[in-house]
DNA sequence: CCGCATCCATTTTGATACTG
DNA sequence: CAGTATCAAAATGGATGCGG
């Protein structure tokens, strides 16, 4: 068994982390400075203010962000990567290089699946 | 701007793969050797029947998977990674890794963040 | 054996309004 | 400014029964 053998199943890898749909985009926000919430709301583009909230209470609960409050009026937080959480940007790097590297070939895929009808390729008529 | 700045949001990275809750399963369990459907199944351990076809509906739709029907009575279907698969395998393993080597730490990181009842750390009281 | 269709439970995400 | 609370919508996953 090689030493990727153990833990293929979601439990386990996911334990980690199960991103969620903004997960990796906030971390990626976060590469080069520490950002306030609503800096992080306006650069992500789109995203609600409680799915922030909760995408950023779980990166902060698994050690990838930490939190600063500034008991000031008004208040601040600010949000920064911490080592781990620069390790996970780096798989997100991956990821993402990947998608830019091959977004033409997925679509084309796509498209003759599409256009095909799925129908899949028949091989062999023989029965068993 | 970085060679990454194009593409944060999640359409951009995920319009490739936004990966369900198995899909890296069955990519992984594809390594080494061409697997049937109930071979898939039993290996994944705990997966639906349903679940597991529309998983390798998406592989194959998007170029990572190829599906060969074998016309014989009973019915035979192979599943078989393309080169575009093995890429996204790459990423699997990448992930995978960084999973079992960070397990105790993102673990240790929960504990303190729920024994501590989440509260963040105030840095400032000072009004602006 | 393979896998689609249907129905249902759970999870995730978002819209909106309100608070210290 | 940075959330919380509530409600509604959507995506996902699973159980079951049927069909080629």
């Amino acid at each position: 068994m090689s030493a990727l053998s153990a833990g293929i199943r979601p439990e386990d890898e996911m334990l980690v982390v199960r991103p969620g749909k903004w997960t990796l985009t906030i971390v990626t926000l976060l590469r080069a400075e520490t950002l306030r919430f609503n800096e992080l709301k306006r650069q992500a583009g789109g995203i609600s203010q409680k799915t922030l909230t909760v995408t950023l209470r779980e990166l902060e609960r698994d050690g990838f962000v930490t939190r600063t409050m500034f008991a000031t009026i008004p208040p601040r937080v600010d949000y920064e990567l911490t080592d781990l959480g620069r390790e996970l940007l780096e798989l997100a790097d991956g990821w993402r290089v990947f998608a830019s590297r091959n977004r033409t070939r997925v679509e084309a895929a796509r498209e003759r699946f599409d256009m095909s009808g799925g129908e899949p390729a028949i091989r062999l008529i023989h029965a068993d």
